[in-house]
DNA sequence: ACCTGAACACCGTTCAAGT
DNA sequence: ACCTGAACACCGTTCAAGT
């Protein structure tokens, strides 16, 4: 008997679909609205089904986060194969695609950095995720220290300060704490940032 | 008739008196669990006064993200002026000042830049505070100008990417997504940091 | 296995009174 | 003016059943 679609939803992939609906309220309205029965009533379920799928509001939530940040490390990976073998314009293709998704989801972006994982053993696929996006970013530096571009220091410590200077501009932007208006303005603004961040980043030797 | 302290609290400053509550209540537990309930019983007072001096819960969450910053900024200035003259020594000890402060207040500092003030205009005070850290930063840079070490940029264009990077620094430390450990190597990875903003921040003709 | 409604202990906020 | 208790519409989570 062929399966016919029931109009119930939940046959399908529920998991999947809490995390869909979670995603698109939060797009819509915020995290800070964002209630447990709500994402149940937009599946079309009752409001205790998601326990079946997670421990807990907070487990729901860092599924979401964990999506996000392979979102972010395949937008990452993308920008740093358009550009040419230079490391240094990967880096800076890195960072600006990096802000860029940050503002163009701003509440996703937010709800990947919340406080609700303090425990982050706990969400180890999360903590997988977010290391994975992490490592473009390492190995573009190698690359550039390969190619003598780069000072050679250790690299997992370049790529943190890459990353607190691209997490702090989207956060920042986000807050509207930089008081710069987006467009033009502010990608000029990431182009200084990323100078200045591969004159600190130079060889010794560079002229 | 000498005024006798009521045990009744609130004959004071009740206001001051929930932000403070508000505070210690965030310390001890964060900020997802806090209730403006919680705050009033801890003052003594019913579940009702906040409102006679907040609009609503967030109101009360903007004003202790105001003192936050107030803070912020004194600890900045105290460990400018406790450096000498120097604009990279004073750069360095005020960006460790501001990763600290943030370590050792992590729901606090969190709070500051969560995202319940979309509308800012709306908590000007809270806007101004904020601006007011910011110019710690600003102003040691254009002494740095002034000194000839800094590169003749627009000055708040430096203080901005200073200010993402310690903020990236302090909010990827909370959520224990740098995988170091605090204590020297922490501090190592801080002043690997600052070396490479401030060699990003040299003037041309530096050797 | 997966889903359900009822129930519990909490919220934020509003309102009509009290002093 | 400032504070109060009662009330409303919501939560997250638990539990005992239903298929």
């Amino acid at each position: 008997m062929a399966s016919v679609a029931k109009n119930t939803y939940h046959h399908g992939d529920l998991r999947q679909g809490l995390i869909d609906a979670a995603i698109s309220l939060i797009s819509e309205e915020g995290i800070s609205d964002l209630s447990l029965r709500q994402v149940a009533r937009r599946v079309g379920v009752s409001h205790n089904a998601p326990y079946r799928h997670f421990e807990d509001k907070e487990a729901l939530l860092a599924a979401v986060a964990e999506q996000g940040f392979q979102a972010l490390g395949v937008a990452m990976e993308t920008a740093r194969q358009g550009m040419s073998i230079d490391a240094s314009q990967r880096l800076e293709a890195i960072g600006i695609a990096y802000v860029k998704f940050a503002l163009a989801q701003p509440f996703h972006y937010r709800l990947m950095f919340g406080d609700y994982h303090d425990n982050l053993s706990k969400y180890s696929a999360l903590a997988e995720a977010a290391q994975q996006s992490f490592m473009v970013l390492v190995s573009t530096i190698q690359e550039g220290q390969a190619a003598g571009i780069f000072r050679s220091a250790n690299p997992v410590d370049i790529a943190r300060v890459a990353w607190s200077l691209v997490h702090g501009q989207s956060m920042l932007a986000l807050d509207n704490k930089l008081q710069i208006e987006q467009g033009e303005e502010f990608v000029a603004f990431l182009k200084f940032s990323s100078q200045m961040l591969l004159q600190g980043l130079a060889g010794h030797s560079a002229t």
